[in-house]
DNA sequence: TGCCTGATGTTCT
DNA sequence: GAACATCAGGCAC
């Protein structure tokens, strides 16, 4: 064990908002795609619409593993949603990635995204995991490892985070749960 | 511009 | 068999 992932050791609210303007990288054949991430979600167990509420399962075994490591879940039939585990093993907390800010690799993305406007690349949970080409397989990654990373960035002065409802979602939506950062231009649609 | 709906697979009841 | 942390396209206004 190493202490790389100490500073996600707190509940998901808490890192939730810290989570904000750090990068995500993503390589595929040699190519760099990478996003700072403007948008996220705070999930825990105790949070009735959180995969993790009702138990651990073999679907969300990765929630309840060590943080840093990557939760894929497929929604929908059609779509991918990528999650970062937080807290300590057991809790089944995490936080969903909402929104990125795309920096490098934007042509790469708008191929994934099927030539997609700039605006449109990563503004939603599955259109991030689409533009990063992220599915099922990368389950349980740790994000220290190519060819997906996390890289700490400091945080945001709290004045810089919008701190709201969170969107999607048919239980718990007066948890104000998801944090965004102020007047960014590549956050989902309210 | 904004609402409505179809597409579609995994998970749990 | 229904729910689901979604998206995109079509249609009405």
């Amino acid at each position: 064990m190493n202490d790389t992932w100490q500073w996600l050791e707190d509940s998901a609210l808490e890192i939730a908002p810290r989570l904000l303007n750090c990068r995500l990288v993503r390589t595929i054949d040699g190519h760099q795609l990478s996003g700072r991430i403007v948008e996220v979600e705070a999930y825990d167990q105790t949070d009735a619409a959180s995969h993790s509420y009702k138990g651990r399962t073999p679907r969300t075994d990765v929630m309840f593993g060590p943080a840093g490591h990557l939760y894929v879940y497929f929604t929908y039939g059609m779509h991918y949603c990528c999650n970062v585990v937080v807290g300590r093993p057991g809790e089944g907390a995490a936080v969903l990635i909402r929104a990125l800010e795309p920096l490098t690799g934007l042509p790469q993305m708008q191929v994934n995204r099927h030539g997609r406007p700039e605006s449109e690349l990563t503004n939603g949970p599955a259109k991030v995991c689409q533009a990063l080409a992220i599915d099922r397989s990368m389950n349980g990654h740790e994000l220290t490892q190519a060819p997906l990373l996390l890289e700490q960035q400091p945080a945001l002065p709290p004045s810089a985070i919008v701190q709201t409802t969170r969107i999607g979602i048919s239980r718990e939506q007066d948890k104000p749960w998801r944090f965004y950062v102020r007047g960014n231009a590549f956050i989902s649609k309210p």
